[in-house]
DNA sequence: GCCGTTTTCGGCCCGACTGTTTTCAGTCG
């Protein structure tokens, strides 16, 4: 899988080519590695079917590159473009305030080639003598380099969450603030989040302006302006705020929930309508009459374009379909009747079934479905033959206890060889079978889709349990070919799960799409084991929601009676 | 270097904040 590589040089090429000054291209390949890097399959096999230039960003040139890294693992341009320019472009443009001008004279006047060389120059302080820097200059850009050194890069969404609501409330009990919204992807639904952004409308931006920068947890203030500041907490995130007017709320919502993909799309179409879009309105670029700004609905409408949901605003389609009026109903959480995969004391759970089942019910779910560990290796307690007959009492016990629907199931290891540790006889005696990879993760490619698919084609399985098994920030997915797996389970009429897990978070929203795209259905679960983590099914909601899914993709909308056919192997 | 759901050539988003300046360039989102 060559994908990131690719991804990797093309960027590299376009910091490359900023630094020398070289118009638009570097726009050019920046687009190209980011098509790239969604794309849900090996970019070898759109190569060997001859459609690399059917990737949007990618025309002959480029797609002429990509074959030569496919075919030889190197660019004969990328290795001229490095000799010629001799600096770490990568390594420098990660710093803070650092960008391709700076870079260039640091080398010109300094040699400096790398953030090592930077870091010295700078304790040396032989950098403010330089012309356009400065002793803050210095200052700012030394702290960059420490701080690029401490800081998570991205945030769980989970951990997002108090940090939102802290600043929500901070910010909401002044009078002077009329409305806070979070916008950013946070409000996109991210799996991860960078940073946090925040919209204040308010006819008094400095005292707005001071408060948010004086609030109890900031231990740095980035920027302070007449109407907007950035912040810096204590556990590193950066928080962004933003000030404007009642009657321009709306453009600068869109302008500020992005992504920056979507709004550099909306305003070009603008520009093709005579318009010209900010986050101050949209205004007639002759009259320079405002034309609507007071809510994203009316500037999407003047654009001639449905309103887009956050969620779909990744510019991958979704302007088309709005212009076509061919955007999908999404999936809300209340749609949801009830949740899969679910763990307790019979493996690695923390809760009872009974306890389980009455939080769900609590929480208004219609049904639920236990699917304890099955032939885990790496855990104790897991469910065995001999277990299994016992277990399923137990549940049968607890149905009789709660008013919702409890499916009996287990979450059951695919093996190296792509084998289960129960006959396909005995698993099509269970309401829910989860089949997940757990072990034995560092399979190649070709290897892990075979093992995979095998299990897909010769078992009863209903879902196919966290399909990357990833951990955020901390194990990367395993090797797939996404589109031969999406393929097999889309044959079988097996759900592709979205865990909802706040660590896991897998499938995430664009491979989510990929599949949709493939005829696929999806399941959404919770993953959880312990009562507490049962609420969290929101994020899978947000993960289907940036996949597209409407009521008919996912299992969990549909009445019990469908969902108990659907279920039958 | 790419692209066109009105274009196969002539475009390629828009504005705030900071620091170093004395009116603006660079960086960021």
């Amino acid at each position: 899988m060559k994908n990131q590589l690719i991804v990797k040089i093309l960027n590299n090429i376009a910091d490359i080519l900023e630094l020398q000054e070289v118009p638009f291209k570097p726009i050019a390949y920046r687009r190209a590695a980011q098509s790239i890097e969604s794309l849900s399959e090996d970019i070898a096999d759109v190569y060997e079917r001859g459609e690399l230039e059917e990737i949007s960003g990618v025309g002959r040139n480029i797609a002429e590159k990509i074959a030569e890294i496919i075919e030889t693992g190197k660019l004969k341009y990328y290795e001229r473009l490095k000799r010629e320019i001799k600096i770490d472009v990568e390594g420098l443009n990660n710093i803070p305030n650092l960008g391709p001008k700076k870079i260039k004279a640091l080398y010109n006047i300094l040699r400096v080639k790398n953030v090592e060389d930077l870091e010295k120059a700078l304790r040396e302080q032989k950098v403010r003598r330089l012309p356009g820097f400065g002793e803050k200059t210095e200052l700012l850009l030394l702290q960059g380099i420490e701080a690029l050194q401490k800081r998570p890069s991205r945030f769980l969404y989970l951990h997002a969450i108090p940090i939102v609501e802290m600043v929500k409330k901070n910010l909401a009990r002044y009078d002077f603030v009329k409305r806070v919204e979070v916008a950013g992807s946070y409000r996109r639904g991210k799996e991860t989040v960078g940073d946090l952004d925040f919209l204040v409308v308010s006819s008094q931006p400095a005292m707005v302006m001071d408060v948010f920068t004086k609030m109890k947890d900031v231990t740095e203030v980035l920027a302070k302006g007449g109407t907007k500041s950035s912040i810096r907490l204590s556990n590193g995130m950066q928080v962004d705020l933003r000030v404007v007017q009642e009657n321009e709320f709306g453009s600068a919502l869109l302008y500020f929930i992005g992504s920056k993909e979507h709004n550099i799309e909306l305003r070009k179409i603008a520009l093709k309508k005579g318009l010209t879009l900010s986050e101050y309105g949209l205004f007639s670029l002759k009259t320079k009459k405002k034309i609507a700004g007071k809510s994203q609905e009316e500037v999407y409408q003047k654009l001639g374009l449905r309103f887009i949901e956050p969620e779909l605003r990744e510019n991958k389609g979704e302007i088309y379909a709005a212009r076509q009026g061919k955007l999908p109903t999404l999936v809300t959480a209340k749609d949801i009747k009830g949740v899969f995969h679910n763990h307790t004391t019979w493996s690695d759970g923390h809760n009872s079934h009974l306890e389980m089942a009455q939080k769900a019910e609590e929480l208004g779910f219609k049904f639920m479905s236990f699917n304890d560990h099955f032939g885990h290796v790496g855990i104790t307690n897991q469910l065995t033959e001999k277990r299994l007959g016992k277990y399923l009492q137990e549940i049968e016990k607890v149905q009789k206890k709660v008013g919702i629907r409890v499916f009996n199931g287990v979450e059951i290891d695919i093996l190296k060889d792509g084998s289960l540790p129960l006959s396909a006889s005995k698993l099509s005696k269970l309401d829910v079978v989860i089949a997940s990879v757990h072990v034995a993760l560092t399979m190649k490619e070709k290897e892990m889709t075979k093992r995979v698919c095998h299990a897909l084609n010769k078992y009863p399985i209903n879902i196919l349990g966290h399909p990357f098994d990833r951990i955020l920030q901390e194990r990367e997915a395993i090797a797939l070919n996404l589109d031969k797996v999406f393929e097999t389970a889309q044959k079988h009429n097996i759900f592709l799960e979205a865990n909802s897990s706040p660590k896991r978070m897998d499938l995430p929203g664009e491979s989510i799409k990929a599949g949709l795209e493939a005829g696929c259905k999806f399941a959404l679960s919770t993953d959880a084991h312990h009562l507490s983590h049962l609420p969290y099914y929101f994020l899978g909601v947000n993960m289907a929601r940036r996949g597209w899914l409407e009521q008919k993709h996912l299992l969990n909308c549909w009445s019990l009676g469908k969902i108990e056919k659907a279920l039958q192997k």
